[in-house]
DNA sequence: AATAATTACGCAATCGTTGCCACGATTTGA
DNA sequence: TCAAATCGTGGCAACGATTGCGTAATTATT
């Protein structure tokens, strides 16, 4: 099935061996130029275009990114996605994007067929259950090159693109005191996640410099970042039956976002009146929803920039790069009325 | 870089030649099982995976299906790719999506792309611009698997699998009518995809049966899909400036939705009061629009998955396969406030 | 005119795997 | 007891493209 052109086929056409046509079309200065003209010509004209998965095996670039996210499903990650394709397209890769659906184990299985298509380089955002890097590890010694972005890990001493979670979420926290609301909750991804924590921290940080004491309940992990509706309505019912019910909220992902808002639509509570919430999101249109929403924006789609184009330095360097730095990226609070 | 463990090591630790443990690895009848288990354990011990490029060279199956969109930031087609997933998974085949952005060059690009890594069959989605069906014809000829789902072509006889367009439109407008709004326009995708034709019989069929006359001013073309936010803008403001100005609108697809809520909010205009909306869309929380939406929901992930069902059993099929049957599946209304 | 240098190309190995054929050793049948 | 069948295994070629090495033919040098 599927019977492509092959150099064999231009050789045969023209009575020349395959090496010859080979040196012709990569312009090899021992081929000379009216061999090289009756080659490139002839190729142009039947549309000869090489064998990847014959360049693959022959250890040759691939030009091809690998991407795993947990969820396409989600604006921040599909913007990363259009920030990765603009810079690979760019440069002449292509990238094959996977999910991981928070599964680490669907991650390791994906991981590796990646890397066994030998693609390039892998651009990888963590699943919040991944806490064995032992795989990745593997292939990064092996030479893979590896870019982290958003969720990220200290395991594996390379090139990170994150966000300013701390600081993002220290904005949100503040917003909602500024607003005078003191009793706030945190409704976020899994813990062990690196973002869970930089997030966390920024929360904490604003509560105490407001004096304002920590409540461990208030703080809410779903671990399945907001894909399971039933766990966000979970969270917001632990929040209720709390003696002193929070009065606003940091939402820390796109879909714990979405998911608490119709929550407590459920629950005919409305923001900011019972509950303030200020959400990390990056929908497109944050002003249609019911009440226009106080968010906190990532850069997803530079983020997703940013790591392909270390990702590609990381690729196309002559020499091993050992000095790796992690960029951080800024967020940005836009005050709607949901605050 | 990056050397991984073939069947040769193997061949070499084990003092055996690299067909019989080839042979030993498939489990072939024709070696002891002495052999065959000395194989097995010592490939896993050593953690040995066979190297995919090598065997898609050698024309064997690659068990990866490519897939193409026009954009993933899009929850109707992030739904089917988990879709597409979800049975691509379980019978084994990896995922490779690639992404048109509506444009006809890149789509091009990306298909061959797919085509020379030697995926086993092409889930297709057209983008807006394509005229031009050479390319998939000529690789579709050449024997690769291709199932076309939502944006289809007549162009190419294979399996389709697409929602009820027609009566989904047809209900939409029907739903406005019995509502009492009588001037509705439809806002849709590029002229020339499938779907906008689909959807505008059906738009018209209601107006038909209601008695109301066609008027193809109240059709708005958004070509690139609601991507831009500026067309939808130019749109509703084409709306706005007709004399008989309409009081609902059926929109046909995600973006255009919530693109025009977005626009009406600008222009400070209310659904229903101002202009009543029913809107194409797959998010999950359309409750949580102001006002709440009513929507026609797509199965789109029932689709990713009967898709790619047919894409397998293409695939796999001993002998070639003459006659196909395009699948119409089913949409919902949901009725809400906003008409 | 004889040798050296250059040009332009072909041969064969390589990447990892599998298909086909062959070969020696053992077993079976007559 | 001898030929035939069977079994387990190894060797070679092939998939498509690249590349080091070799070499014939041409050109340049002395």
């Amino acid at each position: 099935m599927y019977e492509a052109i092959t150099i064999k086929d231009i050789g045969k056409a023209l009575g020349l061996s395959t090496s010859t046509v080979s040196r012709a079309l990569r312009g090899s200065y021992e081929i000379s130029s009216e061999t090289k003209k009756l080659v490139l010509e002839y190729a142009e004209k039947i549309n000869y275009r090489p064998n990847p998965v014959a360049l693959s095996l022959k250890g040759r670039r691939n030009c091809s990114i690998g991407v795993i996210v947990s969820e396409i499903a989600n604006n921040f990650f599909s913007q990363a996605i259009n920030g990765i394709e603009s810079i690979a397209y760019n440069r002449g890769y292509h990238i094959i994007i996977s999910q991981s659906h928070e599964s680490s184990e669907r991650e390791a299985v994906n991981i590796n067929h990646l890397a066994s298509r030998s693609v390039d380089g892998l651009l990888v955002s963590l699943s919040s259950e991944t806490k064995d890097f032992s795989n990745l590890i593997s292939l990064h010694e092996k030479g893979l090159p590896i870019v982290f972005f958003d969720r990220i890990t200290n395991e594996i001493n390379t090139y990170k693109v994150i966000a300013d979670n701390y600081k993002a979420a220290y904005d949100a926290t503040s917003h909602l005191i500024k607003k005078g609301f003191t009793r706030i909750a945190h409704m976020t991804n899994a813990a062990n996640l690196s973002i869970t924590g930089e997030r966390l921290e920024g929360y904490k940080k604003a509560l105490e410099e407001n004096g304002i004491a920590f409540n461990e309940k208030y703080v809410q992990y779903c671990n399945h970042g907001g894909m399971v509706v039933e766990e966000i309505e979970e969270a917001l019912k632990k929040l209720l039956a709390l003696k002193q019910r929070p009065n606003g909220v940091v939402t820390a992902s796109d879909r714990i976002t979405t998911g608490m808002l119709s929550a407590m639509r459920k629950q005919n509570l409305k923001a900011p009146d019972d509950i303030a919430i200020v959400g990390f999101t990056n929908t497109n249109v944050p002003e249609i929803f019911n009440p226009p929403l106080t968010t906190i924006r990532q850069p997803a789609f530079e983020m997703g920039q940013v790591a392909t184009e270390l990702l590609i330095k990381l690729i196309e360097s002559k020499r091993p790069i050992t000095e790796f730095e992690t960029k951080v990226l800024s967020t940005e609070l836009f005050v709607r009325e949901s605050a």
